[in-house]
DNA sequence: ACAAAAGTGTTAAGAATACACCCATGT
DNA sequence: ACATGGGTGTATTCTTAACACTTTTGT
């Protein structure tokens, strides 16, 4: 194993957030080449001694500005080792995927331009980026179906409209308003606070909380 | 970038099989330190220019000497990067889950002294493996409930007890014999043939075949 | 005739779906 | 008073879960 030669190792980071209502992904701009210039997701190269995550982490926040900390769920994804997709030669990226509430992206000059982009409406991508931002949807379609994780994307209080939206925004379907509150309630993931959101010239919506801020897995599963 | 040195890729394959009715997995016998003697999973290097589905069919051959065409399904389950788990630096590894019927496995001087172990009975294993194994049983578990995918574990014809049985040694829970048939048989997944499967002073069970041998995503989900 | 596994049906409870109107507020 | 989004209930269908006896065969 002395002629041994591993490809590179890099990461790539689907960060999702519900931007104006819309599901949308974090976005940076390429500032070389290959794809000087094009749309890509935040990633980077893993050097050995640093975890998958630890990447992220520090890509994260040298293209985006982003801290980890700022996502409130992360999870990996899928390995992509295709001998073609980059062009500079073999790459192996673990791409994991990020949720996280209205965010504030700074304006650093350091930064790589990094902007959210609705997930219906993406710009041409880099490499196989446009597969890993549909494999992490589908992800997150099922993953919202068996469990809690929407909190991720949510405010710490939310009205049910909100919560619907979400839904809505996320499985690019309209769901029927009386059923999705009886089934949603009936999971007892949230909690109804006393509070309400006034907005406008109507009735005012109760604000409710979830239970748990962290993964729970339902016994049976939602939509 | 130039004094970048990625961390070793290795892949990592967890191929199941029912053996006599148990979930069993192929290990083999490690021939050198780290872990000498001590049983793994096949796995090995992944070099540059090949892909992880390659190394995967290369290793398994040159360790356990079975096909990669043996394997009647396969996928990648995740990719396990803690720093530590190999004492000889940091080791990335890509795994995989495979599924296969009943098989032979040759008996040749080459080899790891590849066999076959119930998942409920495992010897002590190498590195993290236990983890990945244990990664896999829990995919697997969820996968037979939305997927048509246990016609990779049985044979081309088999029983309703057989099927039942099958779910009962993954689930390692036991099901209702009416109840599991009903709910299977209304899936449509499978077709009843015109054989009989006879095997001792019992009525003669009918035999069964899956309407396709390709994964199929369920409408709604099993047990 | 008996042992051993195959095969079969009903009832009750819970979940999913479809669907339309009144309520509280600001202007 | 009206426009806007918030909030609520019922009936039907489908799904799940619990449960025990008869059938066919080989010895």
């Amino acid at each position: 194993m002395s002629v041994y030669t591993p490809p590179i190792l890099t990461v790539d980071n689907v960060v999702f957030s519900l931007i104006a209502g819309d599901l949308s992904v974090l976005l940076i701009e390429r500032a070389n080449d290959p794809f000087k210039g094009v749309r890509a997701l935040p990633g980077g190269y893993n050097a050995a001694g640093e975890t998958t995550m630890d990447a992220v982490a520090r890509v994260l926040k040298s293209k985006a500005g982003i801290n980890l900390s700022e996502l409130n769920y992360i999870e990996q994804l899928y390995t992509f080792d295709t001998v073609a997709r980059d062009p500079r030669g073999h790459a192996v990226s673990v791409s994991y995927m990020g949720l996280c509430r209205d965010i504030v992206i700074p304006l650093d000059k350091g930064l790589q331009n990094p902007q959210f982009f609705p997930v219906k409406n993406l710009p041409k991508l880099a490499y196989d980026h446009v597969d890993i931002i549909s494999y992490a949807h589908t992800r997150l379609c099922f993953k919202i179906t068996y469990t809690n994780v929407v909190w991720a994307l949510l405010p710490n209080m939310f009205t049910l409209t909100q919560l619907q939206s979400a839904y809505e925004s996320i499985l690019m379907k309209s769901l029927d308003k009386r059923n999705f509150r009886k089934k949603f309630l009936s999971l007892g993931l949230v909690v109804a606070s006393k509070e309400f959101f006034k907005d406008g010239a109507h009735r005012p919506a109760r604000l409710y909380k979830f239970k748990k801020q962290s993964l729970e897995v339902l016994s049976r599963s939602f939509d």
